[in-house]
Parts: C-alpha cells; sequence; structure tokens
DNA sequence: AATGAATGAGAGTTCATTCAT
DNA sequence: TATGAATGAACTCTCATTCAT
C-alpha cells in the first residue's frame, strides 16, 4: 500500500468514523426507521449518494455501529484488565468505567431501546448475543476473584444482582440527567455487593439462578442452538481445509457450508435448503460427525 | 346513553381491544415500523379502512396500547395495596405482582424495545414519563412502609436498587427465557433489600442519591418546563370558564388554548405561532399572570 | 363470488388492460428502462402507488405485456385454423392475418426490440423462447400442408424463408409506414414462396437447414437443457402427486421442486444448491430416474 | 500535429476502441441501462473518471460503438466491391461477406437487440437512418447489377426479399447457434433469388413496393424534414462563410446555427427558442430564402 | 359499520457525470 | 493523463391515511 493509500485509508476511516457517530446520535433520537439516510448523510456534510461510499447499506451502517461502540467499550475494559492492582481495586476501576463508557455512549445506549432487533439481520442480532453473553461471563469471573470460591454457588446471583444495579443508576443519569462522581458510585455499589454476599453467606441462603434453574425450552433452546449451529458449521469449515482434497474440491464444500449460513441468516430458513445443501458432504468420512450434528440441531435429515 | 349505544359502546371496546392485543404481538415481533396497519387490520379480522373506525392513526394505537397494559399493571398492583396483610407481606406480594404482570405482558415489554418512535408523539412521552415517576414515587413510599424512618435518607438508594434487581431479572426471564417460582423470588429480592439497608445503616454510609442530587439541566428543566406548560395552559382553561363573557367569546379563547397545546405537540412548535396565539389574551386581566408566566416557560414575548 | 366481486374483479382486469396497453405504449417509444412507473401510471390515469395495486412490480408487469400480446396474436391465428378452408386460402390468411395483428400491435414488437431479454428474468425469457419454438414448428407444419410431401426435406429452410420475408415486410411497415394491402401481400408472398418451392424441387438442391445440420453446442444445448430441465421438473412433480405418501411429505417434496426452480431462475445458479436440494428424493424409489436425468442435465452429482 | 501528439493521438485511439470493444460486450450481455460506466470503465483497465476522457457521455459512447461496427462493417463489404471479378461472384461474395461481418460482431447485433433508447439522441436516430437507406440504396444497385434491366421494376422488391432472408438467417445463427458453410449459404440465397426473379417475370407479376407505393405521411415526412432541415442548416453554415462580414459577426452568425442545431438535437426542440434564433439572421439578404425555408419545414414564423 | 381503491409523501438505492487533486 | 470522491436526479417500491360507496 503506498503512502497515497494509506493517508486515503485513513481519510476513508475517519469519515466512516465521522458517520457512525452522526448517525448514533440520530437514531438515538428518532429510532432506526425514522432515521434517514438523507438525514444522516446531511449530518455527516455529505450528500446522498456519497453515503453510500462508505456504507453500502443502511443496515451495514447499523452493524458498523454496534461493532464501533462495542468494539471501544471492550477496549476500555480490557485496558483495566491490564492493569496491576488488586482485584477489588480492579472491579471498583472496571465500574466506573463502564459507566463512564456507557454515559459517555449514551446515544448508543440508549439507540439500543429502539429498535434494533427485528431489522438488522440474523447476523448482527447474534453478534449482540454474543457480546453479551461474553460480557455475563466475564462479569462472572471477575466476581469470582473479588469473593472468592465462597461465593461460587452464587456467582450467577451476584451477576445479576451486579448488572441491575449498575444499568439502573446508568439509566437514570442517562434518562434523568442524574449526576454522580462515578468512583464514589462504583464503590458504593462494591459495598451494596458486599452487603449482599456478606447476607446471602450469612443467612446460607438458597442461590436465586444455578446453572440447574430450568429455562424455557423455546426461548433457551432456540439461542443455544443457534450458538452450536454457528459452531459446528465454523468446525465443518476448519475441517474441510485439512480434507485431502483438491483445491477445486476444497472451494465448493466451503461454499456449501457459506450457502448454509448464508440460508440461515434468513428470517425463515428453507430446512429442506439446508438437509439438501447439507448431503453435498456425503461421502466424505471427516464430516460424518459433524453432519449428524448439524442434522440433530437443525432437525434435519441426513440424506 | 341508550341501550343500543351502550351495546355498541361496548362492541367498540371489544374491538379495540382485540386491535390492541394483536397490535401488541405483531409489533413485539417486528418492531413498530415493520408491523403494517394491514398486517394489524388483518390479524384483528378487520379491513384496512375499519382499523381507522377504531383509533385515528397509528400513532394513536400505539398511544392506547401504552395505556392499556400500564393501566392493567397498575389495576394489578393497587389491587395488593388494598389488602388487609402486613407491609412485608405486601412488599413481597407486590414484587411477585410485578413480576407476574410484566412477564405475562412479555409482548408488551418486547415491543417497548422496539422503535416507539420519537414521533409518538410529546404527549405519550408525557403520560409515559409521567407514569414511571408516579410509580417511582409510590416505590420510594411503599419502602418507607417496610424499613421505617430509619431509611428515608436512603429511600432513593434503595428504590434504585430495588427497580434494578427487579427489572434485571423481568429482563432474564424474557430474554433468556428464565423459569422462577414468583414467590420465593420476590422473598429473595427482600432479603436483598435487607442485607443492603442493614450494611448502609451498620455502615452509616452516604446516601448515593438525595434531593440534593445535581441533575443535568438540560434534560431536567426540559422536562419540568413541559410539565409546568402543560399546567398553565389547563389552568388557563378553568380560568376561561369563570370569565364573565358571552359563551362565543369563551369558545373562541379555549379554542385558542386548543391551538396551542396542539402546536406544542408537535416535534419543532413555532414559537411565533405561539406568541401570536397568546396574543389573543390580551385585554382580559385574569389572564395576565398565566400570558406572562407562559411567555417565561417558552421564552417569547408578550405581545 | 358474489356479483359485486365479479364486477370489481371484472374492474381490476379492465384497469390492468389500460395499463398493459399504456405501457405498451410508452416502453415501446422510450424503452423499459426509461419508462418509468411514475410515467406509466400516469398515462394510465393513476398514481404510482395504485399501480401497485395492480401489478406487483415492474417485472411482473412487462410479464403480462408480453403474455397478453401473444396471447391475442395466437387467438386471431387460431380463428383462422379453425376456418373451414383449402389448406393454400388458409395459409394465405395466415399470413395476412399475422400482418395485420403485428402492425396493429406495432408498439409491442417495436417494444421487443428494445431491452426485453436482459432483465426480464428468466421465467419470461423462457416463454419468449418457448412461444416462438412453437411458432415456428406451427410453421412448418402450415408449409408442409400447403406444399405436400415433397417438400418435406425442405421444411425447415422454407420456414426461414418465410419468416424472413414477412417479417421484414412487417419491419418495413412499421419503420418506414409502407402501407401494403395485406391480402394482396400475402398473396404475393406465397406466389414467391411457390418460386422457390419450384425452384429446390427442379434443382434437386441441397437443403440449406435439416435436422442434421449442425447448432453451436453452447447455445443450443444451453437452450435444449433448460427446455428439458423444465421438462424433467414437472415429471417431478406429477410423479410426486402419485406417490403413496402422507399430504405432509407431498407437499415438502413439492417444495424442494419450487426451490429448484426458483434457484434456476436466478442469474447464476448455484449448482452445489441444487445438487443438495435434489437429494431430498433420496430413497424413493420412483423419483430416481428424474433425479438422475436430472444431474445428468445440469452436471450435478447425485448424492 | 507533433510526433508526441500524433503519438497520443494513436493511444487514444487505441484506448478508444479497447472501450468500444469492452462496452460492445458488455452491453451485449447486459442491455445498454444495466451495463454501468463503471463496469465498463473496469472493464477498459479504467478509471471511472478516466473514461470521460475518452467519450463525453454514455450516449456518445453508445454512438460511436454504433459508428465503430458500421464503419467496419462496410469497410469489407467496399474490399469485395473492389475486387475484379464478375457481378454474380461479387454479389454471392457480398452476401457472404454480409453473413461472416455480422455473425463475427454478433454481440454489436444482440447488443441492438437491447434497449438502444431514443435517448441516445436524435444525431445517432438519424446516422442509423441514414446508413440503413444508404445500405438499401446500394443492394438495390447491386441487384440490378445481378439481374439487368428486366429486373428494375422488381427492384425494391427484391432486396426486400433478399435481406429479410439474409438478416432470417443471420438471426438464427446468433440465436439458435446453427453453424452454416457461408459461400454455399450465399449461394442458397441467390439460387433463391433467382427462382423469385424468375417467377416474378413468368408471371409478370405486379410488384409489391415501387415508388408509388403510398406511405404512411406521419413517418415519411417527420423523416425527410429532419433530412431536409439538416441541408438548410448546412447551407446556411455555407453562406455564413461567403458574407462580406467581420470575423466576429461571421463568429456569431454561426453559433446561431449552431444553436439552432443543438435544439434540434433535443428530444422535444421548443420552437419558440428556434423561432428566436432565427431572428439573428434578419437583414441578411443573403440569408432570407434560406431562412422562410426552415421557417416553412420548422412551421414557425419568419419575424 | 365497513370496504378497499386510491393517494402521495418519502424511503433506500443506483448511477451518469463533475471536479479538485 | 488519470483518479476516485462527491453530487444529485431519478428510480422502484411501501405505507399511513382518505374517501366514495
Amino acid at each position: 500500500m503506498t503512502d497515497r493509500s494509506v493517508e486515503r485509508e485513513g481519510n476513508m476511516q475517519e469519515k466512516k468514523i465521522t458517520i457512525i457517530e452522526r448517525a448514533t446520535e440520530i437514531i438515538a433520537k428518532k429510532g432506526y426507521h425514522a432515521a434517514s439516510i438523507q438525514e444522516i448523510a446531511e449530518a455527516s456534510k455529505l450528500s446522498k449518494g456519497a453515503f453510500y461510499l462508505y456504507f453500502k447499506s443502511k443496515d451495514e451502517l447499523m452493524a458498523e455501529i454496534l461493532r464501533y461502540h462495542f468494539g471501544l467499550i471492550t477496549e476500555e475494559i480490557e485496558k483495566v484488565d491490564r492493569q496491576d492492582i488488586n482485584s477489588r481495586e480492579k472491579a471498583k476501576l472496571r465500574l466506573s468505567t463502564m459507566m463512564r463508557e456507557l454515559v459517555k455512549r449514551g446515544n448508543f445506549i440508549v439507540m439500543q431501546r429502539h429498535d434494533i432487533d427485528s431489522d438488522i439481520g440474523k447476523e448482527m442480532e447474534l453478534f449482540f448475543l454474543e457480546e453479551m453473553e461474553k460480557g455475563r461471563r466475564k462479569t462472572e469471573l471477575d466476581l469470582l476473584d473479588v469473593y472468592g470460591e465462597v461465593s461460587k454457588p452464587y456467582l450467577k446471583d451476584l451477576r445479576i444482582l451486579q448488572e441491575g444495579i449498575l444499568f439502573q443508576i446508568i439509566g437514570d443519569m442517562l434518562l434523568h440527567g442524574l449526576i454522580l462522581d462515578l468512583d464514589k458510585t462504583a464503590a458504593y455499589i462494591l459495598e451494596r455487593m458486599d452487603d449482599m454476599v456478606e447476607g446471602l453467606l450469612k443467612r446460607k441462603a438458597e442461590p436465586l439462578v444455578t446453572d440447574a434453574t430450568p429455562v424455557s425450552a423455546s426461548i433457551f433452546e432456540k439461542e443455544m442452538k443457534e450458538r452450536e449451529v454457528k459452531q459446528v458449521l465454523e468446525r465443518m469449515q476448519i475441517v474441510i481445509l485439512t480434507l485431502d482434497a483438491e483445491i477445486q474440491e476444497v472451494q465448493e464444500l466451503q461454499g456449501v457450508v457459506e450457502l448454509i449460513q448464508e440460508e440461515l441468516q434468513k428470517k425463515e430458513p428453507r430446512k429442506l435448503l439446508i438437509q439438501g445443501l447439507s448431503a453435498n458432504f456425503k461421502g466424505i468420512e471427516e464430516m460424518d460427525d459433524l453432519r449428524r450434528e448439524l442434522a440433530r440441531l437443525l432437525d434435519i435429515k441426513v440424506l
């Protein structure tokens, strides 16, 4: 890449970020649908046509908005994680950082309260769900770090309690303009967590949520399955690469996986189509297990 | 009202409720914009044209959906309040009722996560904000009831803590299909509140939020002003009725107030228009104060 | 269907025909792309929005335009065929009718000289090709009728000669406004055909085109294959109906056929997808032959 | 012109031809509209911007494409004409050359079946019509050369017959991939022409088309007028050059003519504008006749 | 009370063309 | 000579809303 093109690339990125930020504001204010490309472009001092030089569709913009903010927030949290301080200090810092970032990105948060889910397509929905899940898992580990082994049975409870309190405070800051000292607030939250941990242990309370807590089949399974399916398909891609086959066949098989992924993105994936597509793996021993696994997950036949 | 019209009225209401419920489902599934009147009408076994006999616009439907669900939930909570049991039991019952109602109205809750556009109009936004504020105030009183005078400095804190925990749990139930015994969960939440109250008192902790906590002017003032303006206009309507004037003039003046209200509903009310409209009250002594008050609030001249 | 709805149905059809006719004119004048829905709607005294009540897309309009004119022309020709006159008279009548219809539908003919092919989608392209082929076969039979068994080796030649002359004359009429007496012209064409038949026979000329004439693989096979594939799929649908299977399975299998058809409509059908889809027929003996046939035609594997 | 500029000129031409050829392919495949400048530029290994260095618009490209292929075909035919062989051999050679060239330029031919919008501008339409007319006249002369004076009354008929047969065969080759020996085919066509000439003479048949055949006024006159107007304007330019006037005035008058020509290119030339423009010639005696002639042809007033 | 045809504003998107570099 | 970012007009299509019946 020449200097010129690096520079251009840089400009490109800058402009994209401008658009993302303006769009975040507007979408926060009016919702995804009501925010027109026209308005977003104008706010970015661009013509409607130019918008499409940077994003190939409104949906892609939305996806990049999500990735952008998630990315920056994650980055800040990771900075905290890398600091060399004791776990309690770290927990406090994480809480205040989280608040600072989310309040700073208030528009982004409000935006999410609008209509992301329905329209953005399965891909982003999954990305979103995964980031949330990742966040939850990390929070539990962090809590374990602070409260030690004894807290283990209560980890899920504690996560719910902490997230609830944290998000409610952030919500109040954003919606009612409450102004709080973030460090004090972080300390306050941690103290309340202490209170509750102490209470739970003292009472030998029964945990509210454990791994054994039942979960409504319909929702849970759907979520799990989607995730598992995704993993199976990814494993398929890896296995295909390790096959002792001609390059052309490898490409074809990868194509099949991609077609399946594509179909699964759709609102109502057609089972028969996937059933058929996966038949393309027939005769490849290495794929047999994965194929059967996929069939089980999607409730399709192994042809 | 004749029997016929009562009956019709009844049918009317029934149909409206049918529409509201179908609409809630559809909007929950696809979001406000993606849910077309066509589809809502069809799901309610109605023609598109007939829909408009019941609701005068899509936004009005949305408003009525909000009112409908809020109303039913409030009703259930009031039933609890009327029960003759001790305040702790009542608090527990309120929590479980709240969870039951919100989970039952899952569609409604999910719906709100979609794009209830700001388009929905100032009126609804205000209704919404007021209901929330009312809810918060009531929660604080309930907490005072349970934890007594000593908890008074912490009432705002406790409300935030309880609401955070409550909504997080409801969210987990709705989004991830978590299944919990509501009575046990209510007791669990109350116990955690106990833990925190105990902790706060023991530590003589400084409250996080009090009446003195600063609030970002922009948001708070906007909200306050809107409420005040509304009140001024309502007082104007009352004053007009007490005027010793001809019926025609009274109607005209009422009309002016209504026009002002109408204009204020809009996204960007035109100051000059309101400035002019309010000049119609010139020469009516009884209105002078109100007129000046309105001018101050809206930052317009008194012509 | 009630009287009312019949009537409405009638209106519907009338309006559709109005649109088709206005659209034909406009497209003839400016080409498919340059003819905007706006303009077509206005010419039909309709709003842009109303257009979409009658046709669900511009492409569908185009398809219906083709069907409409082809249908009417075919009808006229069939009327001639049903007349009880000798074959020479019939041939003459057919020629004059053809000229009359094509000149009358000049706009339609000119329209076709614009951009039908590329955009209208494979379905219409196939419809078009088939109608043309049908026309050619019929013309050969008609010629056989007129010139008897001796003309058999020359039938393809004669068809080319006659169609060439016929279309050239029609073209001259349309493009240069040439005005001819259609009956005389038909007689003239027939006389020239007589001249050439006589010449061919007298010289014992070698036919120019026979069934044995080589055809560029790429084009011919493509055409043939498409037609054959279509037939195979249609036969599949019939076989499925005769299967001794549960209704649900039948519907599923029909769904598979439809998915294949859908994919084949696309500009670049993905072989792997079809290969997979057809694997859904595995285990159904009655389908085996058809499945293998399909695989052969599309050069895919039988999984 | 310096060497450098000659060289550049050469490069220029080379690039233009590259573009023309790539464009012909693409337009043949997708149609005029669907073929974007972007794609054409890329296929020619050029940036979108650079494309406009070679052609000042998409329409101009289209025009040059037409001229390019017409030119090459004409050139080939002229080579045949220059050969020293008898007229029958020459006729045969012309037919086979025509077929060879048109089939070779299949893309070009197919391209024309797409939407060469009327947008392409009057200029090209006229060029096109004139080339066709020139072709027709030449064909008639060639036929006279082969069949002698006796064929004179039938020349127009024979041209129509020959062109019809020729184009039909070419069409079949292009559309259905028919593969024919071009020399044999040329001989075959000529034999059929012989058959028909013999038939016509023997029967003393009345010619189908003669100079006296009526032509629909609307089309014919329009064509004629356009040609006449063009000639009048050209004569004006010449007259202006012969005027005994100052250079500045000459340039101005030429400018007026150019403006009129420009306006006439448009789809709907504004009469009033031309009427006004031509008033600029007032007071110049030498132009009076031409001016009145122009006014008559365009049905405007002589101011 | 009910219908559904009709409207028209406005959405996302594409693309020929221009222009600063 | 060459680039590609930028423009803006035009396109197809959707949908809340109205209105004659």
